[in-house]
DNA sequence: CAAAATAGTACGAACGTTCGTATTTGTCAA
DNA sequence: TTGACAAATACGAACGTTCGTACTATTTTG
């Protein structure tokens, strides 16, 4: 009882201390110092550091589909749902859900190059996040809302790009108008997919404003 | 005399290393172990690791221009010089030039959150990066080969975000496609901000192939 | 030979981990 | 409601290892 409750705190604290510092700079010291609790009182809920880094990837993926993804799965079928999973995206570097930024882009590039269960469990985060991403695409262009010649996958792939665009560019570079950048360039990408319905109902430009 | 070319030698190694375990995981121990020589004599050439990790980082930075960048920059100015810019940028991922993938993205999203010397020298590095980007894209639009509505630091952004999406999913996700889509979304980008000169020469599709 | 470069050794701190023990907690009989 | 007790949870101390770094001695080089 009592321990589900401390395991999830810790969790928390371990997730965003690895957004910040990096999976290795997750410490087993720092994490105990900042939770007030000894070194030894965290092994009794994870067997080894693997684990803990395990624990905190599937507890970051929690955290991304309750806070950013979910919300925006609620928006109409097609183009608004796709739009807004990709508002959703945009907010959440600068909202703050994770102190460092994105962590999942963080702990992708510390951990390319070093198989293990740890990059496998990246990896398949990521993946899950790409294939919802490319779902929603999909379902705009069965709905009608994009151009029937859309290929999902390599809209999926860009719109990623851009989501890790804007957060080098705001966390590093620190440029504040990297979100307003990457958010351009996605309603310029989608827009030159979008299908106009000019049949049923032409289309009218709208007065600027 | 002899200690240069030790220096640079260390360097090599240490940037290697480096691309692969980052700048923390870069270690004096194992640095010396693969050198096969003492910790202590690596201290003869670099005060302290943080020196170190700076060394390296400006040495990836030279070896970036030379393999990279320098040899696009022959290209004639304007466009080719443009597209031969992220051609050459997409050719560095797949070629091991670093071989972990690309040095400066896995050491931005390393020290990103983490202020001090060495992050301010990776930013730096980066945009020297994105600034010659931005560069040849506004050459190019001065040359008339661009819209010129085109806004240089926006097109930047976007090829650059396409570059991080590139390295990212052929590194983790190891997607064998992913260079395609980013050559494919590159081209398509910077096609639909290409000036045509219908005027002095039509524009005449050529057969494909 | 003087100077530059390298090796050897040692240090304190922090790392992940283990162990035995103390404390807290939930359960159930009285 | 309480008391007792086993299980769950947390602790302090210590382990062996590796980290970055300092110091001194020795070899190599110009």
């Amino acid at each position: 009882m009592k321990g589900e409750r401390t395991r999830q705190s810790i969790l928390e604290r371990a997730v965003d201390i690895a957004s910040l510092e990096g999976l290795e700079g997750l410490t087993i010291g720092r994490l105990a110092k900042e939770l007030q609790m000894s070194k030894s009182g965290l092994f009794a809920h994870f067997g080894s550091k693997e684990d803990l880094q395990l624990a905190a990837i599937e507890s970051a993926r929690v955290r991304f589909v309750d806070e950013v993804l979910r919300p925006a799965l609620g928006a109409p079928r097609g183009y608004p749902r796709l739009m807004a999973i990709c508002r959703a995206w945009l907010n959440y570097v600068g909202r703050g859900v994770f102190p460092g930024g994105c962590f999942f882009a963080a702990a992708s590039f510390e951990f390319d190059g070093r198989p293990g269960a740890v990059r496998d469990a990246i990896a398949s985060a990521m993946d899950q996040w790409v294939i919802a991403l490319e779902k929603a695409v999909r379902l705009a262009k069965e709905e009608g809302h994009l151009d029937p010649r859309t290929d999902p996958a390599q809209i999926a792939f860009e719109l990623n790009a851009l989501f890790f665009g804007a957060n080098f560019a705001s966390q590093l570079r620190n440029d504040p108008s990297a979100i307003r950048r990457a958010e351009k360039a996605i309603e310029q990408r989608l827009e030159s997919l979008r299908v106009k319905r000019s049949r049923t109902r032409p289309h009218v430009r709208r007065k600027t404003a």
